[in-house]
DNA sequence: CAAATTTTTGACCGATTGGACAAACGTTAG
DNA sequence: CTAACGTTTGTCCAATCGGTCAAAAATTTG
């Protein structure tokens, strides 16, 4: 038991140092993505030369490595607590506002996800087809629940919660485009709450004319 | 005049050659990214040795860029094509349709394209902030031009361009963890009609339960 | 203080990178 | 055939890559 994960017994220097690699390592491969990103690049934006770095982490990938475990938890956090109590249309409806509120604080984090899945997932596919898989299958089936109940529309509940992933990562991970397309007046802070607002319309009652 | 944009006059041999290569390239450039990629890597998918491939593409950015010139046309055909002309709401549902066909049928320049956005679009900014924005302020007005003939819901057409854009090009970009996530069963090639079922249904009548 | 330990650095290494170049090869027109 | 032109290749290069290592510097511990 417990092999290959002992306890790190680290210094107050060694947590500090890492917690200020990995800091600039997100920065780094997050706009990159891993292979277009060097040490030396992660070094300088960390402050640091690049062996002092290595001291830290011996090689390039468990930076990564140690970001990407991070991040899934942390990431993951707002459909865990998607949950059976509540009233079901105001459950999705506040999912999706944090969604979209960490598309606008973790763009980041958000961008790291995607450049991982972009290029196949090599890193974590385990993971998306364990973990992942059986949270989303776990939350569908909570979503299936309304759906007999009457509380919200039937409709696939798998291809709903890709659908809440992908307008609101939008926002994060086609920030340039986005910013680029609204324009200097209408893109600027105030675009998270225009998106909140249609967002929250398009979830609730599509597009057909009220009539 | 015509300074810089001489006519290429091209031998047979190089034009088939070029888009050999411009191929190659484009399964590469879309799974690595651009700094993830290398000469080497295309020219061994294009069956060609490295100076044989310069021979035809003097810098490796040459590639990337005559690869997305073309990618943006095709890629911003369907929203060209959206139009006044016939009922909104069918205009509207046939360009979801649409867009959902190329991310099933291309999605390797979906995520060439997601690549390039991804890490702040460094060589196609211009093209964001002029030709693309120019086309989707038209159509925005034109969608707004639906909404006040009360035609469809009221609410931001740049944002439900974006939603549409978001959710259509999930299934490429994420290819990946859509099928990680739905599994070996529904994950087949079945899940591009349940998407467009969804999505037909979201983009209609949203989840509202229809009581 | 002094010893032990941790942290930082400069110098260095082999591999890979994008790209240059001249020579060899193939093709075609006269 | 031969000269001209287009194509392909092997070899080479400087820069950069991830990573090592011994030694110096700083810090902690006794």
């Amino acid at each position: 038991m417990n092999a290959g994960t002992e306890a790190p017994r680290r210094t107050r220097i060694q947590q500090e140092k890492r917690e200020l690699i990995l800091e600039a390592a997100l920065e780094v491969f997050s706009t990159h993505g891993f292979r277009g990103s060097t040490i030396d690049q992660i070094a300088e934006a960390a402050g640091m030369s690049k062996p002092n770095l290595l001291y830290y982490f011996r090689r390039k990938e468990d930076i990564h490595e140690t970001l990407m475990q991070r991040l899934l938890d942390t990431w993951l956090a707002p459909l865990r607590e998607l949950d059976d109590i509540g009233d079901p249309m105001t459950e999705l409806r506040s999912y999706i506002r944090r969604k979209l509120e960490m598309a606008r604080d973790f763009p980041r984090e958000s961008r790291l996800f995607a450049n991982e899945i972009l290029q196949g997932a090599p890193r974590i596919m385990p993971l998306l087809a364990g973990e992942l898989k059986t949270l989303v299958d776990e939350k569908a089936a909570v979503i299936k629940g309304w759906m007999r109940a009457g509380k919200i529309a039937r409709t696939d509940p798998w291809h709903l919660i890709f659908s809440i992933w992908a307008t609101t990562q939008h926002y994060a991970d086609f920030d340039v485009q986005v910013r680029a397309v609204l324009g200097p007046n209408r893109g600027g802070d105030g675009r998270f709450e225009d998106a909140a607002r249609f967002l929250e319309q398009l979830f609730l009652d599509g597009l057909k004319p009220k009539s």
